[in-house]
DNA sequence: CTCGTTGATACGCCGAACATCTGGACGCCC
DNA sequence: GGGCGTCCAGATGTTCGGCGTATCAACGAG
């Protein structure tokens, strides 16, 4: 059974008329008959009643031409598809976010790149820690991945799209909250809202990197998984944090942010794929996001921070 | 491009290895890289990214990969159906009755069809005279039609399944209803309820007959085109009928069935399908309802009934 | 560095699809 | 009603392409 024992099939049926039917196909009338028939003998069913005055299809021919021209406009279909996943036009991209950068990157790329690609499904995956987007890139689950360096694997390319400083989060009752910027040294006995610090968190690294540099350690320290459950955390008075300064478009009633004065401890926010995606349609959402957050630059073969311990 | 093409993508692609694939579809390696590579170029995309390490798939060979899955499963399943339609299993059949018919036949056919050919899609028309019935025969809008004989057509084959006396239909209160039987002479000076005249019906010709017969022709008469509106308007005290006996299964409230004293007027009733006709669907449902109906025997060459007035 | 594995290439062969020719059946027209 | 045209099916020769065998090139493993 081949596609072109449909494609004669359809064509009789159609006609309802070997010659013409053959004249179509521009072939001879006679192995247009051999060809139905050997489909006839395939199916082991009559599809044409034929006499020497006309040919009409039998109830089965009359359903099998139903179901024979939907064949041949699916293949010409899923050709044309291939086409346009080739060319990145249709398909799925799945992105992942660092936890800090979720609140405001996720919804500008989520319209943007919806805009610019309606037929592409996003899947957006916020909160995701640096380790979990490396191991995610790598075994496929994750396309493209917003994360904080320092992510080196063989297997991925990672390019550094910005810095940005720490700033803290106060609650707005706080003392501290009506100046126009905060010492760090000034929240050395305040109770710490931290991101988890056995997921390997880079943000939390350089949390306690900025307090041990202004030569103090946090005390009370509660951790917490997302970005927004730690703001609120501090808007409900339960202590203060160190965050990213794009976490500043997380407003939450209760919390206020605050530059640190006289500190210059900062994080970079990074983005990375597979080495080697040939994907167009990557390449494509790719250049998009850059072109949003200025242009990207790879990351140097020395590490912009040392590597996380534990 | 054939299925061939698919058929050989498929099983590399499961495979994701060119000499497992070739052992599967029991043919060497090198005419299959050749195919898949004929596949390629004939959509213009690459479907595989080829080393001699490993076989992996391409975003878009992964989509073309499930389209042809479905394409080859289509194909599969449409030679089935072809076979099922043949055999009579699935379908779609569309039988008439006459309108004098339509209250005994259609509720019992109906029940006993669906639950015998549960897959065969079935239409039931009601309430067509005889010529409709011979003429969406042979155009083929009707399989099967049970009607009043006679129909005689070069292209019908008709079968006689019963014959059935005439019976008055009187309302309830009439002074006539009062008796066990009535004399169809008793009814001379009553308003006749009646089929209509225009339309060729068979009963309204035997109805006329058998009033010539016993010396009167109805002087008032109403035409209505259905059988229960005729037993509605007799119910309503409008008139008085005479149905095939079947008709009595059509039970309405204020009307009453009799039958005719020392009348032997008859009406028959045959089924007619399309000379010629090999549906072995047509042939298993007909075969199910004459079982239901006692066996039906062709009619003569002699018709049963001299043919209608105009 | 050598060997094994794997996909791509080269080439000859056989089969299958196609074209030409022919036959038989059915309508149509004169 | 007989001749003629139309149309599908069968027979035969030819050509094209898919397949198998042999071989090569690339990459990994030991």
């Amino acid at each position: 059974m081949e596609l072109r024992h449909l494609r004669y099939f359809v064509a009789v049926a159609e006609e309802c008329h070997f010659g013409r039917a053959a004249e179509r196909l521009h072939i001879a009338q006679p192995p247009l008959s051999q060809q139905v028939k050997a489909l006839e003998a395939d199916l082991g069913v009559v599809l044409l009643t034929r006499s020497t005055r006309k040919v009409e299809l039998t109830a089965a021919g009359a359903r099998y031409l139903e179901r024979a021209r939907a064949i041949l406009a699916a293949v010409d279909e899923a050709g044309e598809e291939a086409v346009r996943v080739d060319a990145g036009e249709i398909g799925r991209v799945s992105i992942g976010f660092t936890g800090s950068a979720t609140y405001e990157l996720v919804p500008t790329l989520a319209r943007v790149l919806a805009a610019d690609f309606p037929d592409v499904e996003l899947e957006l995956r916020g909160e995701m820690l640096t380790p979990d987007q490396v191991s995610a890139l790598v075994d496929g689950s994750l396309d493209i991945g917003f994360l904080r360096p320092p992510a080196r694997h063989p297997d991925l390319d990672v390019r550094l799209l910005r810095r940005e400083p720490l700033i803290a989060v106060l609650p707005e009752a706080h003392p501290l909250a009506a100046a126009e910027a905060v010492r760090l040294a000034d929240l050395r006995d305040e109770p710490f809202i931290c991101y988890p610090s056995h997921h390997r968190s880079v943000v939390y690294e350089a949390v306690l990197d900025a307090c041990q540099r202004v030569g103090f350690r946090p005390s009370e320290v509660v951790e917490v998984a997302e970005t927004s459950t730690l703001v609120v955390f501090v808007a409900a008075g339960l202590g203060v944090a160190l965050v990213p300064a794009s976490v500043q478009h997380l407003k939450i009633t209760g919390a206020t942010y605050r530059p640190l004065a006289g500190t210059t401890e900062e994080v970079a926010l990074a983005v990375a794929t597979r080495a080697g995606e040939q994907s167009p349609l990557v390449a494509r959402v790719l250049g998009r996001a850059e072109g949003l957050l200025g242009g990207a630059r790879p990351v140097a073969g020395r590490p912009m921070r040392r590597a996380p311990r534990r």
